[in-house]
DNA sequence: GTCATGCTTCGGTGAGCGCCGAACTGTTCC
DNA sequence: GGAACAGTTCGGCGCTCACCGAAGCATGAC
C-alpha cells in the first residue's frame, strides 16, 4: 500500500523539466555547483533551490557543502541506474541526427554516469568483444580470461580472483550496448588517467586529445573520424 | 534541448500515485482490464479512464480490444525495466516487514513482471548458483555449461549455440538478486507449466502448489517453511 | 426491442506546485 | 571594516492537473 506511493513521489522527483535537466548534467558522475546546475536547469537560482532542496530531501543528491560553495551530486549508483532506465526507455527511437547544444560533440564521446559512451563508447565495446575480452549480450556480460589479462596490462585492473562481469548500457545515440558496471567505469577511469580523453565544461562531452587519438588507435583499432 | 523533457514528462507519468499503482498492477506481465485497473489505482472508472489515455499516449501501455472489454498491459520490456529501475531505487531500505495487503504471500513468491521474486526466486538464483548452474555478480551473470544442460533437461530451454547471460534484478522485499532476463522468464515459465505454481487473482503472488512442493525440494533442494 | 455493463467524454471544482522578486545568511577577498 | 558573491527563505501569483458527477457510446444478454 505505502509501496507504490514511493514509487510515484520517487517518479514526481525526475518528472519536472527543471529537475530532469539537472540530474541529467549530474549523470556524469561531476559533483556541481547550485548555480551550475540552476543553470543547466534553465531557471533562477532561487527556484534551484528549492529543487535541489527536494532532490536531497528524496535521496536522489547527496551534498557537500565547500566555502561557499555547495556540491550536488548523485546520491548512489542506484540513482543512476534508475535514470539510465527512464531514457532508454524515454529516449526518441533512431538517432534524431539534429540539433542538440553541441549534439555532434556528444554524440561522439561523452560520459553516461561513470562509463563512456557516444561512438567511442560502442566502438571500444565492439574492439573488446572483437578481440574476445569480453562478451556482451542484451541481458549481461562477461570479462574472458584474455579480457582480464588485457585490461590488467592497461592499467585498467579489476578485483582479481572472482569472475568478472559486465553490464551493457544501451546508448541512446548508437541505439547499441556499451560497457557500463564496473568494467566501464575503470576503463573510463584509466583512459582519463592516460589523458586520452579530457572533461569539457557544462557538458557531459569529452574531448578525444592527440594522445588519445593515437592511443585509441594503437590500442584498440579505433579511428573516430568525427 | 528537447531531450530532458521527454525524460521529465516520461517520469511525469509514472509520478502520479493512482498511475503507479496500475503500473505496479501491470507488473506481473498480464493484461488486465480498465476496471480492474481503476481498483488497483483506487479511483473511480472516469479518473482511470484519463490516466489510461496518458499512459497509452506516451507509450507506456499497450490497449487490446476484445469485446465490451479493454485490456491494458506495458508495452515493452523497456517499461518494465524503467519500472525495475525506479523501484529498485524507491523501495524501502531494509525489509519493512510489516503490513501490505497478504504481504506474507507476496514476500513468499511473486512475479515481477516476467520472472519469479520473493523468497522462492531467492531461492531458485541461490540453488542454481550453489551447484554452478549460473554464476551471478553485481554486473550481470552467466548460465554455464552444465547450467544450460540442467535447464534443457528441466524443460526451460533456451537457445542454443550463443553463450546465455542472465540479468540479476533486485529483489526488493528480500534484497538480494534473482534471476530476470530470457533465463528468468524461461524459468518461470516452465514452473508455470509444470503446475507447480499457480497466478493468483488480483495480486502478483503465486501460490506454490502441492506437486510444486514436491518439485522444488526434489530438483532444486527448495523447502519454503511458508 | 429493452436492459445491464464496460468504458469514455465533458464540465467544473479545488489543491498543489513551479516560478520569480525581494530580502536574508554566510563566505571570500581586499 | 565593506563589497562581492553563493546560496537559501519567504510571499504571492498563476497554471496545471487530478478528481468526480453526469451523460454519452458501445457491446453483450435477454
Amino acid at each position: 500500500m505505502t509501496e507504490p506511493n514511493r514509487i510515484a513521489a520517487t517518479a514526481a522527483l525526475l518528472g519536472d523539466p527543471a529537475r530532469a535537466n539537472m540530474l541529467a548534467a549530474l549523470m556524469d558522475g561531476r559533483a556541481l555547483t547550485a548555480k551550475e546546475l540552476a543553470y543547466a536547469g534553465h531557471i533562477t537560482p532561487q527556484t534551484a533551490s528549492e529543487h535541489l532542496g527536494k532532490l536531497t530531501e528524496g535521496g536522489l543528491l547527496a551534498v557537500k557543502k565547500q566555502g561557499r560553495h555547495r556540491y550536488y551530486r548523485l546520491a548512489s549508483l542506484l540513482v543512476g541506474q534508475m535514470l539510465e532506465g527512464v531514457m532508454a526507455f524515454a529516449e526518441p527511437e533512431p538517432a534524431r541526427a539534429t540539433t542538440w547544444r553541441g549534439g555532434e560533440a556528444l554524440r561522439t564521446a561523452r560520459t553516461c554516469y561513470d562509463h563512456l559512451a557516444g561512438r567511442l563508447g560502442v566502438a571500444l565495446a565492439d574492439a573488446l568483444t572483437a578481440r574476445g575480452h569480453v562478451a556482451l549480450g542484451t541481458d549481461g556480460g562477461e570479462v574472458t580470461e584474455a579480457g582480464t589479462q588485457f585490461l590488467d596490462a592497461f592499467g585498467a585492473a579489476l578485483a582479481p580472483g572472482r569472475r568478472v562481469f559486465c553490464r551493457p548500457c544501451l546508448d541512446w545515440s548508437e541505439r547499441r550496448p556499451h560497457l557500463a558496471g564496473r568494467v566501464g567505469a575503470a576503463l573510463a577511469c584509466r583512459c582519463f588517467e592516460l589523458g586520452w580523453i579530457a572533461r569539457q565544461r557544462d557538458t557531459r562531452a569529452v574531448a578525444i586529445t592527440t594522445a588519445g587519438q593515437e592511443g585509441f588507435r594503437a590500442q584498440f583499432g579505433i579511428v573516430l573520424g568525427g
